[in-house]
DNA sequence: TCACCTGATGTAATCGGTTACATGAAACCG
DNA sequence: CGGTTTCATGTAACCGATTACATCAGGTGA
């Protein structure tokens, strides 16, 4: 590996000239950039990314804390794999790396500032979050971390950090609307877990429009799941025994109204004919299941690019963190309303 | 942020001994390491990585090189997000963080160095590779670095280099032995496009059963897609106006089996009534799709676990690449055969 | 008692860059 | 022509760690 000081012995020059060369190319004269450039190419010569983060404190590296929860380890959404493609070229657009950090070595699992830890050392410009909502005391701990940091679905605020969200409650909004035009009137929903800020988002926007047409929502119209299919069958069934049933389901989330027309189907009924599923993500298989399902888009690409402009603007001006961002949703029509 | 010296400083030691204590804690006195540890927390010290990195040349960091090819940017598979799991806290377990490489600033999108640059300059201890199949020159480029690598799916030798791969010959295998068991003998397939390694075993093992039981596989039983659901419909469409049609289509990915299936429906047919399909994969709508597609698995969990200990491997003993691995693949009979 | 070893610690060079400041030559100006 | 700019470059301190080597005190064996 040639360093910097046999570049510039080779050219005969100082290292201060060869530095300059690369970082402010202007104040070195024609001449002696094209010399230096040249030699470099010719013996392969890179700045080592090691050395300038110790000299300038930037090591352009955004890390990424993901799948934080030691409890449910492995955890994964479909939208993670969208999300992350966006935001590394979204970084990429502006010369950053994304790091994605293990848990610092020398803390237990369940240390609330293994994240932190991992973070400080690495000398990472800035972070990004991608939590499931846990609100996990190591994720709320890197509020601490005096580096930008930004959020995914996940109310995150402090003095460098902000976050990116979908306007849940408006796709509620929409469901509820959707449901309701289409002549709907015994309405039950399928809500996320107790304490998950997006699906409380989401059903407080449902039942507001509900409210606002004169439609109630009683106790038992609202069942917890956790996001994943079976507790969508399993919400399902309990709803389905429910007399009267209701004609149309909100499911907070897609896979939980895959598993709810899965139970639908296996209790003899059809759908939309029978009873009517909306549900919220939009996510591959939403297109493909039969009958289509019909649901509330997120902006997978939007959280991406978000977080990445997010995060340039603090480190322009680490002092003020940006506004949350709040991305739109949009009513996706298929076959199951 | 405190530094060594700071610490030492404090302690009333030298930054040697402080060194000591978090590296080679054997060598120095109880008493001494105690009040040094006791006073990192104190003052909340971190040893700074890049500076450690730059001394050592130990990053504790795996590159990985991904979405490489710039004509198909944004590329992703269902697959992707489970090997990432698998793969991250593969490593979290060595202590190794994965660095997702954006590609060199100073190049150009077709430059085949890109990738290789910023791997040079970064110091990764080793690179794993999760690439398309594209065979990008800067991909295979990467054999060139001097640092450990694994590519996943991906033919990949070299003095540094290795891969992991599905055995998808076997897989093809027993595709065909399914079908022929199932008592079809008008068979045809929807292979990978042109030059697709994993693609090109597949239906190489998949011939190799059929001709084993004396069944033909014309030129025409044979149509290329390109492993996403357009292609397999469109794949699908021509091998139904053939006369006689086949019975029973083998797809090289799941989501040209799905792209498939739907075409079948489309033309008045039913699966696997009038014409059975498997797909191979075995993503997550395989299961969602009715009547349930029967499918190859591959074990994605493995691609990371043995991508991480091949790489393991390698760092600890640099001279001599391990064999490539070879991941078991298994049939999930399903309602589609 | 002396030579030698052992264990704990310190000194200082080193890793490969950046950058404030100094220097010196050429250009410009009245 | 002397003085002031301007431009290109060099010198050397510094970033925060690691580590080869030196040092030194105390113990050991002859």
């Amino acid at each position: 590996m040639s360093s910097i000081r046999e570049l510039a012995r080779r050219c005969g020059v100082s290292v201060a000239t060869v530095s300059r060369v690369f970082n402010t190319p202007e104040v070195v004269s024609q001449q002696t950039r094209q010399l230096v450039l040249g030699m470099a190419a010719e013996i392969g010569y890179l700045p080592n990314e090691s050395a300038r983060t110790l000299a300038t404190k930037k090591s352009h590296m955004v890390g990424l804390v993901w799948d934080t929860d030691h409890r449910r380890p492995g955890w994964r959404h479909p939208f993670l794999q969208d999300i992350l493609v966006a935001l590394k070229s979204a970084l990429s657009a502006h010369g950053l790396h994304l790091l994605m950090l293990a848990p610092d070595p020398g803390a237990g699992p369940a240390d609330p500032r293994r994240f932190l830890r991992a973070v400080q050392r690495h000398n990472v410009d800035g972070v990004v979050i991608i939590d499931n909502g846990s609100r996990d005391p190591a994720v709320l701990a890197l509020a601490d971390a005096e580096v930008p940091c930004v959020a995914l679905d996940l109310r995150f605020t402090g003095p460098t950090c902000t976050y990116v969200t979908s306007d849940n409650a408006g796709g509620g909004r929409l469901a509820a609307t959707h449901l309701i035009e289409r002549g709907h009137r015994r309405i039950a929903t399928i809500t996320g877990p107790a304490g998950n800020w997006p699906a409380a988002q989401r059903l407080a926007g449902f039942r507001e429009a509900l409210a606002g047409a004169g439609i109630p929502l009683a106790g038992d119209d609202v069942v917890a799941g956790d996001f994943y299919l079976d507790s969508g069958h399993a919400a399902m069934t309990r709803l389905l025994a429910r007399d009267p049933r209701p004609t149309a389901v909100f499911a907070a989330g897609d896979e939980m109204a895959v598993g709810a027309i899965k139970a639908i189907r296996e209790a003899g009924l059809r759908v939309p004919h029978d009873v009517a599923v909306i549900g919220f993500d939009d996510i591959e298989v939403a297109a493909l299941i039969p009958p289509g399902l019909t649901t509330i888009t997120q902006d997978k690409t939007g959280f991406g690019t978000a977080a990445a402009e997010s995060l340039m603007a603090m480190l322009a001006d680490p002092a003020t963190p940006p506004e949350p961002t709040m991305l739109p949703t949009t009513l996706i029509l298929r076959g199951s309303t």
